[in-house]
DNA sequence: CATTCATACAACCATACGGTTGCATGTCAG
DNA sequence: CTGACATGCAACCGTATGGTTGTATGAATG
């Protein structure tokens, strides 16, 4: 199961565009940190930072090789955050049948 | 379109478990914040806060009806962090094909 | 084995966040 | 008009976050 501080950390982790794109670009993989870092105007320390909260929320894994490390998105993660939105979609999609079917009845009784 | 600072804000949002929550609850709809925050081990003040950054985030909307504020949610902010999540999954699915080509490819080479 | 390159990690700083209380505003009931 | 109720908002506090620099570890290279 995912539990709910799964979930913030998951969120959290994707509520900043530097993460997002780390995660975009670790898609393909084959990067090191070193490597990530030099698309961000910021120091090493703070993409190894990012790299460390995409971690912990299980978005990307690391994968030594040699002296490098390199980062991987875990795609699992993408999709039991989205599944979750899912969800809220259901549920919504759920009382909008509910309200229609409320309202045929009326109609019905109005007949 | 939808600018990075908008994504921050939707996924910032929905990294605290008391939001995600309201968010649930918005759904059906007709719940005032004061009803809404009698549902957390929270002041009243403090939901109002969490209403606020679901607002900013588009994830809510608020409805005056009399002295009350009734709280909704917006299944099209919903959607849009969802579908943001597919393209990743997409650009993943993109990758896997390609890299499937390749090994074929090799294999052909190799036969 | 000395050097160098890639990473790890700690300390520090400014700002943002989640909570509180207190007070102001607006709307309904008598 | 008064009082009560629901909401809005500002000030404040502790902690988390995003960045910095500096130092330490580990692996490849000459």
């Amino acid at each position: 199961m995912t539990t709910a501080p799964d979930v913030d950390r998951v969120f959290a982790a994707l509520a900043d565009a530097t993460r997002r794109d780390i995660v975009r670009r670790a898609i393909g993989g084959g990067e090191g940190i070193g490597e990530l870092a030099e698309h961000y105007p910021m120091s090493f320390a703070a993409v190894q930072k990012h790299v460390a909260v995409l971690e912990r929320a299980r978005l990307v894994t690391k994968e030594r090789t040699g002296r490098r490390m390199v980062v991987h998105t875990n795609v699992e993660g993408l999709r039991a955050a989205r599944s979750l939105l899912d969800q809220y979609e259901e549920l919504w999609r759920g009382r909008i049948s509910r309200m229609t079917e409320l309202l045929t009845d009326k109609k019905e009784t109005d007949a």
